[in-house]
DNA sequence: TTGTACGCGTTATCAG
DNA sequence: CTGATAACGCGTACAA
């Protein structure tokens, strides 16, 4: 309790000598007990483990990284923090490297390009050793600094030709293809779309149009969203809509938080879902499944698709190449009562 | 493309001693230039910087820890990273300590004993500058191994009488007073409770009993769930309520998640809120606000608690003490339609 | 299988 | 205000 110096000072750790001292070894003995088992005897490697443990020795990972120039830190960027995917996908990401020894550091883009530009800075000061987005990099600058890192970089959540180096996504144009084949299926007409009118959201508007003209659609409107989008965006812009458009059949939201806010409104209003307007959603939100009617969405198995990225970031770390830099994970629609 | 190895082979970022080179000085001098400018005179500090940012060159943070003993990384802990409100405590402490230099590096304890002490032996490797926990430690064990570290720590989210080092929080136990006190002032008798019988959970049913006793209520039901509560818990936890007991007037979940399933389900049997029954949650989650007609909860502001926190560690990594290492944040009752 | 010698890049210390 | 020197703790390279 009462230290030497004041409350909070610890003892000072002990190092790899001080270990060497115990068990009658030198410390690079200790070094390879530690990380290389198979090179160092039985007996002796008994001994020194058991040392360890008793001390609670912990190798300093800055004296590691600088000798050995690698880094056991993993950076993780979300493009929002508040979103239960982009988290789960961390998750899933963290889930495979930290057994290994490695270190997620997670880092908020906030959607903002001048924030990726920090970002990026921040990285090379961090030497991470490797990064992982939940997006893709757009910006040529910033994918240069990125490649230039030397390091194994992922990106996620779209499928664009050239990823920077690894790719586990999908295609959000193939969302909005997929949104307007399901209106089409269920009878819908005229349809609408609410969504952000870059990266992602623009990405799906496109799919959206293409679907919908190939099965003879039409898009009586297109709303745009600025910024993070929020259910009470959701909400206004389905009031928008139907202030201006009484026929609207059916909407595609760009994402949950969009759709959900969409739902809420139009239950608001009285109408019911979907003989009066049909809603669909993107990203498989948990409480997507739970808002009555139950929200159609469109998505992907987001820790799925983290596991798979840790996976290959791992491969890339071990010095290896996967075989499939590139990998595409699967749309599902998840039918509910909304559409 | 292709590299002498392969993709991602980038330059070796330049070094310190390259930097002192091109200026013609010293290396100890580049450092100054960086870490102490008024040390430096003007003229040699200008020319110093400029070619450090026309080299792009970054401290080697490896190094930099080893040599000061100094690392810039902080560890924050979230017992549930699907947290919204743990999400922007986070959020909020990053805030405050990014533009300083530091870097929060994030894990997740899953509520789980094993997986805190799991948590503290990587923390023991890592060396992080200070750590910060959502919540609190009971373990004595682990709050004597987190002591050992000799570093800043920081709980939150409660308000326990001997924090281990500094505390941001708010007493649970209160919360749950709130609630009682707000059924009684709206006239309801028979009362249940829905949460959690540990952790933050259980002060929050002590605090309800106590409210209830003074307010001469009726807790007619308490029900425990398990693990990591969801809607689900909820929605179930709120039918095997009502299917026992029909008199129930009112119900405190212990947070937001769970009362949104049972507003749901309460819903979904047709029942008027909160004429039928009054439900209050904790958390204020954004979706309470949303959903018709409306969740009532009790709740703090999570990102000023994580700003706080932020400074308060600030203060205590350069060295001083903050002058109230124990604060507590006001608790706020929003009232919707549900109560 | 084990050990010796050295260096990773930076900053503390102290002298100028 | 500036620089020389050494040291932080570990792991690589090589030798035994």
């Amino acid at each position: 309790m009462a230290g030497e110096d004041a409350v909070g000072e610890g003892a000072a750790p002990p190092r790899i000598v001080e270990i060497a001292r115990l068990a009658g070894v030198s410390p690079i003995t200790v070094s390879r007990a530690l990380r290389q088992p198979e090179k160092v005897a039985e007996a002796k490697r008994r001994r020194i483990l058991e040392i360890v443990e008793r001390t609670g020795y912990a190798t300093n990972p800055h004296a590691r990284a600088l000798r050995s120039g690698q880094s056991n830190i993993v950076a993780a960027f979300v493009s929002n923090l508040q979103s239960e995917q982009f988290c789960l996908a961390v998750q899933g990401c963290g889930e495979v490297l930290e057994p290994q020894g490695y270190q997620l550091m997670i880092g908020q883009t906030s959607y903002s390009y001048a924030k990726e530009t920090t970002m990026i800075q921040s990285l090379r000061e961090m030497r991470p050793a490797a990064v992982m987005f939940t997006g893709v990099i757009e910006i040529e600058e910033n994918r240069r600094a990125l490649r230039a890192l030397g390091i194994p970089i992922m990106e996620t959540w779209a499928y664009p030709r050239d990823p920077i180096d690894m790719l586990v996504g999908f295609s959000n144009i193939d969302s909005g293809r997929l949104a307007a084949e399901h209106f089409a299926a269920r009878g819908h007409r005229r349809v609408a779309f609410i969504g952000r009118r870059s990266g992602r959201g623009a990405l799906r508007l496109t799919g959206f149009r293409e679907g919908a003209r190939a099965a003879g659609l039409d898009i009586v409107a297109e709303l745009s969203v600025d910024g993070v989008s929020s259910m009470v965006d959701g909400r206004r812009a389905l009031g928008d809509l139907l202030s201006r458009n009484a026929q609207i059949e059916a909407v595609f939201c760009a994402n949950d938080l969009l759709a959900t806010g969409a739902l809420l409104e139009a239950r608001r209003l009285g109408m019911r879902l979907p003989d009066d307007i049909a809603i669909l959603g993107f990203g498989h939100n948990d409480i997507a499944e739970e808002l009555p009617p139950g929200l159609t969405t469109i998505g992907i198995d987001s820790r799925d698709l983290g596991r798979q990225a840790g996976s290959m970031i791992l491969q890339r770390m071990r010095g290896g190449m996967p075989s499939e830099p590139i990998r595409a994970v699967e749309l599902t629609l998840a039918r509910r009562g909304s559409s």
